[in-house]
RNA sequence: GCCCCUGUAGCUCAAUGGACAGAGCACCUGCCUUCUAAGCAGUUGGUUGAGAGUUCGAAUCUCUCCUGGGGCGCCA
C-alpha cells in the first residue's frame, strides 16, 4: 500500500512522504489512516508559494485515493480533511481476528519467546515490621510488570528484597526479649509483628533512657553474639511466613529471594575494591567512603554529586549492599539482559549513583541495570503512611474489609450462587479494587487511598471488566456452550456487522499490541486502559446486539465473537494480576 | 542554591505530535416480563497552571515563569 502511494507521488514530482498509520478514530468503523499535511507542507516549502495546507492535504489524499481505487483487503478508500482512510473489509479482518483470539486462547496477546532473560526486583518489605498499603503498589505494580514482560516474550526472575537487617530490627528484638519471651505468633503473624514494633518505638519514645539497652544490643549483634543471631533468624522467619500468606493472597509469587543481611559483607568487600582502584576515597576514620562521581567523570555541573558508600565506622550503608546485591544478579543470572528495580521515586538518585560507580568500576553490566520508579500511597491530604507515625492502613485490614464488602454485594446481587463460590468471588472483587486503582494511573503519579473510593465496586473498576466478563460466560452457558470445541463452526461473517461487533473486533484486535507497548514503557496503565476499553464495549455490544434470540447466521458468528471477546477479557484481566469469574 | 516529578471537567484520572480533549465519581432525569441493573441511556460540566517558541498541526516537544510534591556526603 505504502509502496504504491509513494510510487504515485514520485511520479507527480511530489516530495516522499513520510507515511504513519493509525486506526480510525471513529467507533464502529475499523481500517488504518494516514494524513498527508507533512506532504502538502514540504510541497509548499519546496514551492515557496503561500498554500493553505489544510486544503493541499485533502486535495492529494482525494488524488491518492482516487489513484488507490478499492485496493485487495480493503472495503472502502476516503479522503476526508486531509487524511486518507482505507476501511478493512470488515468480513474478512473480523473472522481473522476472532478466530486468532479463539485459536491461541490464554496464549492470546503473547509473543513468542525470546529467549531473554530479565529480573525484576519489587516490594522489598522490612521484616519485624508491618505491611501497610503504601508497601502494596511496588508489590502489585512489580508483580504485573512480571507479567506483562513474560507475555512479551521475556523470561522473568521476580525477585524479593526484604530488609531484614538495620536498627528496627533491633529495637523490636529488644523489645521482644524484654517483655515478649517465650512468646510465637498465632495467627496474623505480620499484624503481631507489627504491634511490636510499635509498641517499641512507643517504649522507646516514653522512656528514652531505654535507647541505652538498645544501643547495647545492637553491639552484641555486630559482635556476632550467638543468642542473637539465632532469635533473629527465628523471628525474621515468622515476619516471611506472614509476608508468603499475604503474596498466596495476591496471588504474588517469587522466584528468588535476596536480603541485606547476605550482601552485607560483600558490599565491604565491594567497596574495598572501588577503593584500591582509586574510585573511592576513603577518609576514615575521620570521615566516610566516598564516590566523587561527577568528579570522575570529569563533570563540571553537578548531577550524580557524591555517595557515601560505607560509614566512618566500617559499617554497611543501603548503598554498599546495592552494589554488591546488583553483582549478585549477575553472577547468579549471567544472562540478564536487563536487571529492573521497581522502587519508589525518592530514591532516583540513589540507583543513579549506584548504578554510575559500578560502571566506573567497569562491570559491562551495570548499564543493563534500570531503576522503575514510582509514587507513593498516600493518605488523603497527602499525609504519608508510616508505621511509627501510626498513619497506616494496614493491608489485612483492607483485604479484609474490601473482600466482606464484596460478599455482602454478591449475597445481595447472586443469592442463588454457591456458598463457596460467593466467597471466591468476594475475594476475586475485593482485591481486584484494590489493585485496579494502583495500576490504572501512570506510575509516577501518587495514589491517593481513601476508604470510599477503594470499596466503590461501580465504574471505572476492576468489578465493572469482571461483570462484562461474567456476561459473556453466561451467554456461553446458556448456549449450552461448556468448551470452546461446543461453539458453532467457523463460517466467517455472512451478514453486516453492527458498529457495537465492528468496534467490539477492533478493540480485541489491538490487544497484543497493547501488551508489547506496555512492556516497552514498563507501563501496566496501558494493560488497564485496554482491559477497561474491551469490557466497556463488550458491554456496549451486550446491549446493542442480542446473541441468544438472533437467527441464523447471525447468531454463530456472535456466540464465536463472545468467546473471543470473553478471552479478550481474561487474558487482559490476568495481565493485571486480577481474577476473571465465572459468574458473580 | 541545584536536580527530578507534577498541574487536563467540582473530584479521581485517560488521551502513538494529528480529526469534535475522553472516562469514572458526584449531581440531576429516565430504564429491570427481553443473554445477570456490580448495568444502560440522557442532562450538566474545559481559555489542558501562565506566557512565548518550534510545527501544516501542541495537553503532548523547547524555553521562561508560577503551583504542589520529592531528592541532594555517613536514613533506608
Amino acid at each position: 500500500m505504502e509502496e504504491r502511494i509513494l510510487a504515485y507521488c514520485r511520479d507527480r514530482g511530489l516530495p516522499e512522504p513520510r507515511l504513519t498509520w493509525g486506526w480510525i478514530p471513529f467507533n464502529g468503523h475499523w481500517g488504518i489512516a494516514t494524513s498527508f499535511f507533512q506532504l502538502a507542507a514540504a510541497e509548499a516549502r519546496a514551492g515557496g508559494a503561500k498554500v493553505n495546507v489544510g486544503q493541499r492535504a485533502n486535495e492529494l489524499a482525494e488524488e491518492i485515493a482516487a489513484h488507490l481505487g478499492t485496493p485487495e483487503g480493503f472495503e472502502r478508500v476516503e479522503a476526508v480533511k486531509g487524511y486518507l482512510n482505507l476501511y478493512f473489509r470488515t468480513a474478512e479482518y473480523a473472522s481473522n481476528v476472532v478466530e486468532s483470539a479463539l485459536a491461541e486462547g490464554p496464549a492470546f496477546g503473547r509473543a513468542p519467546r525470546l529467549g531473554q532473560r530479565v529480573m525484576v526486583e519489587f516490594s522489598q518489605p522490612n521484616t519485624h515490621k508491618a505491611f501497610h498499603v503504601g508497601h502494596l503498589r511496588s508489590a502489585i505494580l512489580g508483580d504485573t510488570l512480571c507479567r506483562i514482560l513474560e507475555s512479551a516474550g521475556y523470561d522473568v526472575v521476580r525477585a524479593n528484597y526484604p530488609g531484614d537487617i538495620g536498627l528496627h530490627v533491633i529495637k523490636w528484638l529488644w523489645n521482644y526479649m524484654k517483655f515478649h519471651a517465650g512468646e510465637k505468633p498465632e495467627k496474623d503473624i505480620t499484624r503481631w509483628v507489627g504491634d511490636l514494633y510499635a509498641e517499641a518505638n512507643r517504649r522507646l519514645q516514653e522512656n528514652p533512657d531505654l535507647e541505652g539497652e538498645v544501643r547495647a544490643l545492637y553491639a552484641r549483634w555486630d559482635q556476632r553474639d550467638p543468642e542473637v543471631r539465632k532469635l533473629w533468624e527465628v523471628t525474621r522467619q515468622w515476619s516471611l511466613d506472614g509476608f508468603t500468606e499475604m503474596y498466596d493472597q495476591l496471588d504474588i509469587r517469587f522466584d528468588v529471594y535476596y536480603f541485606p543481611s547476605m550482601v552485607e559483607d560483600s558490599g565491604k568487600d565491594t567497596v574495598d575494591e572501588l577503593i584500591a582502584k582509586g574510585i573511592a576515597q576513603d577518609e576514615r576514620p575521620a570521615g566516610p567512603v566516598i564516590v566523587k562521581i561527577d568528579e570522575q567523570l570529569g563533570l563540571t555541573q553537578e548531577k550524580y554529586r557524591v555517595l557515601v558508600v560505607l560509614r566512618s565506622d566500617g559499617t554497611a550503608l543501603y548503598a554498599t549492599e546495592d552494589l554488591a546485591l546488583a553483582r549478585l544478579k549477575f553472577e547468579d543470572y549471567p544472562d540478564l539482559v536487563k536487571s529492573y528495580y521497581v522502587v519508589d521515586v525518592r530514591q532516583s538518585l540513589h540507583f543513579l549513583q549506584v548504578f554510575k560507580t559500578l560502571e566506573l568500576a567497569g562491570y559491562d553490566w551495570a548499564g543493563r541495570c534500570q531503576h522503575v520508579p514510582y509514587e507513593l500511597v498516600t493518605l488523603p491530604g497527602n499525609v504519608v503512611m508510616a508505621s511509627r507515625e501510626g498513619t497506616v492502613v494496614l493491608l489485612e485490614n483492607l483485604i479484609r474489609e474490601a473482600t466482606q464488602r464484596a460478599l455482602a454485594v454478591v449475597e445481595e446481587k447472586n443469592p442463588d450462587l454457591d456458598p463457596a463460590q460467593k466467597l471466591e468471588v468476594a475475594k476475586a472483587v475485593g482485591l481486584g479494587a484494590i489493585k485496579y486503582p494502583m495500576l490504572a494511573r501512570e506510575n509516577g503519579k501518587i495514589v491517593t487511598f481513601d476508604w470510599q473510593s477503594a470499596l466503590d465496586f461501580n465504574g471505572q473498576a476492576a468489578p465493572y471488566i469482571q461483570y462484562a466478563h461474567v456476561r459473556a460466560n453466561s451467554i456461553l452457558r446458556k448456549a449450552g456452550i461448556e468448551s470452546l470445541d461446543a461453539l458453532p463452526p467457523s463460517r466467517g461473517v455472512e451478514y453486516e456487522l453492527a458498529p457495537a461487533e465492528v468496534q467490539l473486533i477492533e478493540l480485541i484486535s489491538r490487544f497484543p499490541k497493547e501488551v508489547q507497548r506496555a512492556a516497552s514503557e514498563l507501563k501496566p496503565l496501558h494493560i488497564a486502559n485496554i482491559a477497561y476499553d474491551l469490557a466497556k464495549t463488550f458491554t456496549d455490544f451486550y446491549n446493542d446486539c442480542p446473541v441468544l434470540i438472533a437467527d441464523e447466521p447471525v447468531r454463530s458468528w456472535r456466540l464465536r465473537l463472545v468467546a473471543a471477546a470473553r478471552q479478550a477479557i481474561a487474558n487482559s484481566l490476568n495481565l493485571l494480576g486480577i481474577r476473571a469469574p465465572e459468574a458473580m
